[in-house]
DNA sequence: TGGGAATCTTGTCAATGACTAGATAGTCTC
DNA sequence: GAGACTATCTAGTCATTGACAAGATTCCCA
């Protein structure tokens, strides 16, 4: 896999990364494909390459998301087995990978119908239904589901964009207090 | 309003429209002052007498978006007197107000200190609080106010995005199971 | 070793946001 | 009703960007 080409060697890798930057730093709009070829010391054209357009790049920043998220989602399971601390950890994923969270849910700026990403993403959305079951004693599982992804992807889209002003530093926190509302132990 | 040769007579409101119309369709980011321009049948940079710059258009909209989400979670209050049934009507909102709410949430993309724009946030704030503590017995009402917002906010925001694909043609309906689940009666 | 493929560069074009200066219309005052 | 003042809109310009095309350099493999 080691790519010495040319004269930087792995473009990839290094427009992804310096893409995640600059999205943390400025949001999914503030972000350039020249400016990423500044930073990583190519020619303009050089992501082109790798990615064919913007949208390209942005669809393996959300495919490379879903799978992060996946995994978050997947360790939070098999180290609780508590239903409401996946939810804990859909919110810490946001929090944490923030430029990823950004991108994934705005199908608009890359191509959500890529294997990738589409993969990945059902990957996702399975892990993030196991054990729904657990805690909706008497209601609809899959409607419980659905709430429990809009209590906590709503908390988290909030947080991130600074509508929660009101809570100390402590998100994740919340998130658990919250996720104790929608389903009581 | 007739057209006059040199004055447009109601470019502001004409822009506002316009840009209500291209977001819709393309999105915040689909939104170009030029193409509004050329919408409106004046120069290029006719609209940037009324807004100052691309920023200040979508805070205009900000603004209106609060105003209108206030006045609807009003009325739901007014109608029904039932606190679900007030996030029933900020999921409606989202959903028939979509090019604001997608403007509103993205506080990156104008000026989120304005004073129009604020003034009007606190009032829908005020609004979506009024009636938690009906629901909310035993629970800490400001929690329960975070849940609620977390709540609809998330579902309206994946609704809006296509990721709730397994869902018939009536997310309000939707909506008012999931509050239901939160909030049982 | 030679040729094809992958990788990156250079050059170009239209579109855009922002800025400046100027032209025109509406309004107020006297 | 005339001049002055202000609001509104036009015309021109510039740097930046995304996308594309064509060429140069390096890698890989038979």
């Amino acid at each position: 896999m080691t790519k010495r080409a040319y004269h930087h060697g792995d473009l990839r890798r290094a427009v992804l990364a310096a893409a995640i930057d600059a999205i943390t730093e400025h949001g999914p709009g503030g972000v350039s494909l020249r400016d990423l070829a500044r930073r990583a010391g190519v020619s303009h054209a050089g992501p082109v390459h790798h990615f064919g357009d913007k949208a390209g790049l942005l669809t393996a920043i959300a495919a490379q998301g879903y799978a992060l998220l996946a995994d978050a989602l997947v360790e939070a399971w098999a180290a609780t087995e508590d239903f409401r601390e996946v939810g804990v950890a859909y919110v810490g994923f946001a929090i944490r990978h923030r430029a990823h969270f950004d991108v994934m849910f705005r199908p608009d700026l890359y191509h959500p119908d890529d294997p990738d990403v589409a993969a990945e993403r059902d990957r996702a959305s399975t892990e993030l239904a196991r054990g729904v079951d657990t805690v909706a004693g008497e209601t609809d599982p899959h409607l419980a589901g659905i709430a429990a992804w809009s209590l906590v992807h709503g908390f988290a889209t909030l947080w991130l964009t600074g509508a929660l002003t009101d809570i100390d530093d402590a998100p994740e926190a919340t998130a658990r207090a919250i996720a104790g509302v929608l389903f009581r132990a």
